[in-house]
DNA sequence: TGATTGACGTTAT
DNA sequence: AATAACGCCAATC
């Protein structure tokens, strides 16, 4: 079955979809993952529209610098710092986490570790 | 149809 | 160290 992504939206969807419990992907990694390394900006929009009932662990997608996006000037920043309490990573109160440790390497391959 | 914006990233100053 | 500007491409105005 030629599962082939018909949009960008669900490479990252399925991208996203697949990141374990308790672990940190950037949106560069993600965008990287489908094929696009040159995208790691819409990989945000795509997010940016995903409902609040979404399956997608959306929350464990960070920047590359190990923190959430505008360190709680988002709409939804803390409510993603929650979410990954709940899922067992250590997060700051700005949204600092430690990727080397939670950092998550897709299919790709690491390109550090 | 063209111009502006954006849950980012990188480089330069 | 922090700030500014550029790049990249889709979605929105």
């Amino acid at each position: 079955m030629s599962g082939e992504p018909a949009s960008f939206r669900e490479a990252v969807c399925a991208a996203v979809a697949r990141v374990p419990r308790g672990a940190l992907a950037s949106y560069k990694q993600i965008a990287w993952m489908v094929g696009y390394p040159r995208r790691p900006r819409q990989v945000g929009m795509v997010l940016r529209g995903l409902p609040e009932d979404t399956d997608l662990p959306w929350h464990r997608i960070v920047n590359s610098l190990g923190y959430v996006p505008s360190r709680g000037r988002w709409w939804g920043a803390m409510r993603q710092i929650e979410r990954l309490r709940a899922e067992g990573i250590e997060v700051d109160d700005l949204g600092n986490v430690d990727l080397a440790r939670y950092g998550w390497n897709g299919d790709d391959g690491p390109p550090g570790f």
